[in-house]
DNA sequence: GATGCGTGGCA
DNA sequence: TTGCCAAGCAT
């Protein structure tokens, strides 16, 4: 018989009084909850990224815009510039259209996980988390972390993503109507920390004598999941267009890959694309070496190319100097085509 | 429900 | 080196 719920709500707690851990956008369990504003960027940013990288960027968020008005009043080029190399820019783009419309009904966040769940770029897991840890509210906080000691502690062996029905009621059971927040923090550092995806250390673990997966088999082995497909590689070319100290950059269009971002001008490997687009210019072409990067759903192999000529460029850019490039905003593949080029030219 | 969407760290 | 993984969301 495994305990009862209540029981697995207050032993978790008690952990978390104990270990949990301090982090920039966090109040220590049982202090007043920080501003749902800082709750809201610190969840948003933490989207499938971790805390280390996090770090960096909620700081010098909050050091630029340190209120939801003031990322409002934002040109969301500047957003997107500033999310540069934290990944999943939609996110970016979703957090200032948030922002606008927090700050259309009068800089307010609202206060329960169903009007949260309206806002741009909040699903089910960011509302119920800013619901429960900014403003008390019980609310079912599933994520990763969740989801693993969930299956573990109830040993679910459904395969994911199956289990998901079966996952959250069972969070549902175990979550109390007091602490909602600290309780859900608590799984995640739990997750985190202790009953990790490899090398769980149950031996840590406040929630070992109850836990099912321990008992009936190897809880690592929990939750079980579908196996990823193969990553297709894919291939392209960049240009490089250099002239009087400045190169020439893009905004790439739309909301696909790094739309809103800028970027060099590229042959449209983006997107489904062949890559078979031309040069933004005839003129003499220069090889300059490769960069390879892995994305999500594919690898790429981007060549890059500087061309040589007097002539504008086709299309919307402008000329960038040098010696701001840090400011560009470039993704990291471009970030890495640009270094590239700089030490090849 | 499946797919597209970044990046860096780790074993 | 390669694959897996990390506080998911939108379509």
């Amino acid at each position: 018989m495994t305990a009862s719920t209540e029981t697995i709500a207050s032993t978790l707690l008690g952990w978390y009084d104990r270990h949990a851990r301090t982090l920039p956008w966090r109040s220590p369990p049982g202090m007043p909850a920080p501003a749902p504003y800082w709750v809201w960027l610190s969840e948003v940013m933490l989207q499938q990224t971790t805390v280390a990288a996090v770090k960096p960027y909620f700081a010098r968020f909050l050091d630029i815009w340190p209120d939801v008005g003031a990322l409002a009043a934002a040109e969301e080029s500047e957003v997107m510039a500033a999310w540069a190399g934290l990944g999943y820019y939609s996110r970016a783009r979703n957090l200032h259209a948030c922002a606008r419309a927090v700050a259309e009904r009068g800089g307010t966040f609202p206060d329960t996980e169903d009007e949260l769940r309206k806002l741009p770029g909040l699903g089910a897991y960011t509302a119920a988390a800013i619901a429960a840890i900014a403003f008390g509210r019980r609310a079912v906080v599933v994520d990763a972390n969740v989801e693993r000691v969930v299956a573990r502690l109830f040993a679910i062996d459904e395969p994911l993503p199956g289990a998901r029905k079966a996952i959250r009621e069972a969070a549902d059971r175990i979550t109390p109507d007091e602490r909602a927040g600290d309780f859900a923090q608590a799984m995640m550092d739990l997750g985190s920390s202790v009953c990790t995806s490899r090398d769980p250390k149950c031996l840590l673990c406040p929630l070992s004598h109850s836990c099912e997966g321990r008992k009936t088999g190897n809880p690592a082995s929990l939750p079980v999941k579908a196996p990823r497909k193969a990553k297709p590689v894919r291939s392209g070319t960049a240009w490089w267009i250099e002239r009087e100290g400045r190169v020439w950059l893009v905004t790439r269009q739309g909301t696909g890959m790094l739309g809103g971002m800028r970027a060099l001008p590229d042959d449209g490997w983006h997107a489904g694309g062949d890559g078979s687009g031309s040069a933004p210019m005839d003129a003499a072409q220069t090889p300059l070496g490769i960069v390879r990067h892995t994305f999500t759903h594919f690898a790429l192999e981007l060549s890059v190319v500087a061309i040589d000529g007097e002539a504008m460029p086709d299309g919307t850019g402008r000329w960038w100097p040098l010696e701001d490039l840090d400011e560009a905003g470039l993704p990291t593949l471009f970030a890495k085509a640009a270094r590239l080029a700089l030490a090849e030219r």
